[in-house]
DNA sequence: GAGTATGTTATATG
DNA sequence: GCATATAACATACT
C-alpha cells in the first residue's frame, strides 16, 4: 500500500472520518506494533480525548489530540479504515480506537511492519524518527542541497527518509525514470538543476497518483509504474527493454537507454 | 518449495 | 562519521 500518495489518501480518510469524535476506548490487539509507548500509557493518553488535527510528514501519519500525537506508520501492508461497531473487523486488525459516537478506527496490518507510537508533540516524533522534510513541501533548492551532500547512489538517497521523507521504492523508480537519471548515479555527481528537476518529477508523479486515487492503471501510459517489470518494453518511445538491478538492497527497474550511468560529476 | 514484496532498523564491515 | 551489505521483522501470493 503505502508510499506518500497512499498515506495521504489514508490521512484524508481519517480526517473526514474521525475528526472531532471523542475517544471512548483503545484496544491493542498486537502489542508488538507499539513503538516507545506502553499499552497503558497509550490508552490513558487517548481515552476521553479528541483528534483535532490529522497531519502527515512523509509516510508518517500524525493524529493530534488536545494533549499529544498518535503517530502511525503503515509499514509495508498497513491501512487505517473507518467504520462502526456493526462492521466486520478487518482480518489483520492490530489496533482499534472506538469513539463515543459509535464510530471506529481500525489500524490493520497484514505483515506487521507497521508501528504506532505516541508523543507530546510532532517535533518529538520528527526527532525520534529523524524525519527529513516532506518531499511535497520541501523546496527544490533545499531538496537539491540536502541530496547533494551524499556520496551514494541517488536512488538510496531518495529512499533515505532522513534526507527527504515520503518517497518509497516504486515512486523512486518512477521519478528517476522520468528525470532520465540512472539509479546508481552518485548523488554528488548530479548538478543542482538535475536534482531540482528530479524533485519536480517526484512531486509530479506523486501528485498525479493522488489524483487517480493511487490506482496505477489510471496513470498515463508513459509511466514506468504501469509496467514496472524487467523485460517489459520501456513506456517511453525508444522501444528499449526495462532492466532490473538491486540498489541499496531494493529491486530497481529502469530503462538502460533513457537512464544512462554517468561516472563523473557534472 | 522458492522467490518476491510499496518499509525501517540493527548490526557488521570497510 | 559515512557508506554498504545483510539480516531481521512477518505473511501472503505467484
Amino acid at each position: 500500500m503505502p508510499e506518500l500518495p497512499e498515506v495521504e489518501l489514508v490521512r484524508r480518510r481519517i480526517e473526514t472520518g474521525v475528526l472531532g469524535s471523542r475517544i471512548e476506548e483503545v484496544q491493542i490487539l498486537d502489542l508488538k506494533r507499539l513503538d516507545s509507548v506502553s499499552p497503558e500509557r497509550l490508552k490513558d493518553e487517548l481515552k476521553g480525548k479528541t483528534f483535532i488535527k490529522v497531519g502527515r510528514i512523509g509516510k508518517q501519519l500524525l493524529l493530534g489530540t488536545e494533549a499529544g500525537v498518535l503517530a502511525i506508520h503503515l509499514g509495508l501492508t498497513g491501512d487505517v479504515v473507518i467504520g462502526t461497531s456493526v462492521d466486520r473487523l478487518p482480518r489483520f486488525a492490530r489496533l482499534i480506537v472506538r469513539f463515543e459516537d459509535g464510530r471506529r478506527m481500525v489500524f490493520e496490518d497484514m505483515r506487521r511492519f507497521g508501528r504506532v507510537g505516541f508523543a507530546r508533540s510532532v517535533d518529538e516524533i520528527v526527532a525520534r524518527k529523524r524525519l527529513g522534510p516532506d518531499v511535497m513541501v520541501v523546496s527544490s533548492r533545499t531538496f537539491a542541497e540536502r541530496a547533494r551532500r551524499h556520496k551514494r547512489a541517488i536512488k538510496s538517497v531518495l529512499l533515505d527518509q532522513s534526507v527527504v521523507s515520503g518517497i518509497g521504492n516504486l515512486y523512486a523508480d518512477e521519478a528517476l525514470f522520468q528525470a532520465g537519471i540512472h539509479p546508481q548515479t552518485l548523488a554528488s555527481f548530479l548538478s543542482e538543476s538535475e536534482l531540482r528537476n528530479l524533485h519536480r518529477c517526484a512531486k509530479r508523479v506523486m501528485g498525479r497518483s493522488l489524483t487517480v486515487g493511487s490506482d496505477f492503471d489510471l496513470l498515463p501510459r508513459t509511466y514506468l509504474l504501469r509496467n514496472r517489470r524487467e523485460g517489459e518494453v520501456c513506456p517511453g518511445t525508444n522501444g528499449a527493454r526495462l532492466a532490473s538491478i538491486t540498489v541499496g538492497g531494493r529491486t530497481t527497474v529502469y530503462c538502460p537507454r533513457k537512464q544512462r550511468l554517468r561516472r563523473a560529476p557534472r
